[in-house]
DNA sequence: CATGAATGAGAATTCATTCAT
DNA sequence: TATGAATGAATTCTCATTCAT
């Protein structure tokens, strides 16, 4: 989340004042556009949730559409941030698939947070109106995650732990034999509560399990 | 699509140009409402671009949540039913790995279907909103496939031809190598034009070739 | 005015309902908007006038600032047509000093019509949100006066009748003479009621008197 | 402009800085007033501008009518000021004529000044809502220089240096045949750069000439 | 049956003014 | 004293739905 903008001349009472009001009401925003998404929000609904007036709301965000973007991308940092330093923690225990397990687990964990899956929607959903949302989702998202596996398997194929020829074919392969059963489940059947880390630990192995079939050694 | 409803008493001449009026309504709404959401989308829109009255629309429909999810199971009605009708068609050629590709591919195609993608984000968008339609369409997209690619695969590890435990999972491992990399790209980058048929044989291809090393005799 | 645009497939008596409601409306914003400005002016207020729904204003008018505009040039319209039928009516009774009395008298009667008044308020005090209103009021209004006023001088002057080297000039004076001093005082008294008739004859009387001595035959 | 009203019991440091507050926030209502007009114009807007908090501006000024009138009045002051002192400066060099245009020049020059023509639109534009504006700029501005000319006038008519009846008129008459062209020019055109000065010395000398075809001695 | 109009509400945004710190 | 926040209403414009002709 960026840090409130303390203005000139104020007190500190008013800037740990002022910082307060401006994270309530990005929490508040958060909240209501990841549920209703970008039309079904009013300014009202946030400003009412934030326990802040209106006014106040408009003092730190020019327009609607500056404090959806806000949001969208603080909760994308915050996403991104945690995924991405998951990816380069692949240690070689030397068992590659209880590597892979590991890895993979903790990635589809990450992945479906309720958040994670709720901004996945509204950037899906606003796609057509805010078509910028859906390209930063996926390079900071999906694309930033492929990349970073590419270069770790490429790695791997160096030492001849992996056979590939392209690794970013394989890396997309094993993103998504990891994520597409639950994840096409959550956006669409929206389970009232997320899958246990169970049930996602096994759709996680089973996935490792097809890309080694593939990709590892034979 | 749902036969319009004959007016009792009505003539020939009227059914027919009311069946007309119908019929232009629900081509409006589905592009409407594809383009631009659920909220996104008047019925004054609509009615114009299907040159009728709004009380035309109102007529054939009772409010606009009805008439959305009239389109939404259109939509889908036409969809999947070429989707399915697809997945049956694997002949069984002797060459394993050309009968999965040739299915892969024109499964492929469908999906990808800029009116499928539309339908998927719009559906995806609003399953906050109307829960039922994320469900209708799982169950009728990705879960009917999966639940026919799984008979298929049962009967070919019958025969000898695949391995393995859980046609299910086999199914959906399939299902997502093919489309996940294209589908998610179009989801969230929405290129301009679709992508070309022989970029998506490719990917068809990867992903049975993956598919086949997990599942394959060896 | 502009005519009413008959929709395309009206009956008659919808076209007649719908032009009287588009004037109605017109009316009602003229009145408003000479009276109270453009920022002044609200556009529950027009319809409440107009006795009409907010809705059907916004049928028949885009949008205020267009509202506005209509009214303006309908209003300039209407003056500019009436002010310019009459200067071209100079006629040539044999007593100059009579017949230009006669022309200032009518002029400056139209030009100190309330609505006329009002509307030069309105457009100077608007003319820094809406420059080009003023160019046209210019345009229409006190240059176009002036332009035919010179065409009749140089004419007056060609047949020695009047002696002047500059007939752009001389009009210039001819039509400040007659109507400075009521206008500015309307403008800025605002007498409650309009000046006399008899009055503003006065007025015109002494403009010519001057003028004649300037540019009249020694 | 009015002096600031010290505090009581307010330092000198204060009563300084108070009063450069209040010159802040007068400067800058006069420019956004000017610019702007009333309605046109908010608190916010000027407090900006300022440098102040909108609670300064309340304590300074009770409400924004208040401030209107306080930056109105002023600017007449200033303005009104300089144009009767050269009203008086007529000097009896000899040459009527150019005394005269020496006066109408001066005298056009400060008229056509930027502030005084914004100051002119306002006051006509607000004359609906605020009338005793309208009669203020009249009575200080051309009521007040008319009479001054008439008082002039009459005692040159006295030495047989003019002949006239009415003094008033005639002055009304010099008034509006110097500066009557530029500034319905400036009023409504609204060009971009005022008028050069040699030009408006020649609309001053075209005025004196006809003044002197009527009014001076034959 | 279909068209224009009406309704009644709700959205985003702005404003003048006042409170509380 | 001066700052950010709050208030409460107003403004432009849009919407889903219903009436009246």
């Amino acid at each position: 989340m960026t840090a409130p903008v303390p203005p000139s001349g104020a007190s500190d009472v008013d800037q740990r004042r002022s910082g307060r009001k401006r994270t309530a009401i990005l929490e508040a925003a958060t909240t209501v556009f990841l549920r209703n998404g970008y039309l079904g929000t009013s300014m009202d609904e946030i400003a009412q949730l934030a326990a802040v007036s209106k006014q106040t709301v408009y003092k730190h965000f020019d327009d609607k559409q500056r404090l959806f973007f806000e949001i969208v991308s603080s909760t994308l940092n915050d996403a991104s941030g945690s995924v991405s330093r998951e990816v380069l923690e692949l240690q070689d225990s030397g068992d590659l698939e209880a590597d892979l397990q590991d890895l993979a687990r903790r990635q589809l964990a990450l992945v479906m947070q309720p958040q994670i899956i709720q901004l996945r929607r509204l950037v899906i959903g606003e796609a057509g109106r805010f078509p910028e949302l859906g390209r930063s989702f996926y390079e900071r998202g999906p694309g930033h995650t492929i990349a970073a596996l590419a270069t770790t398997f490429e790695q791997l194929a160096a030492r001849g732990i992996l056979q590939l020829d392209d690794p970013i074919l394989a890396a997309a392969h094993f993103n998504w034999l990891i994520m597409s059963i639950p994840l096409n489940q959550a956006m669409l059947l929206g389970h009232d509560e997320p899958p246990a880390a169970s049930e996602l630990d096994r759709w996680a192995d089973a996935g490792v399990r097809v890309f080694l079939a593939a990709y590892g050694k034979h």
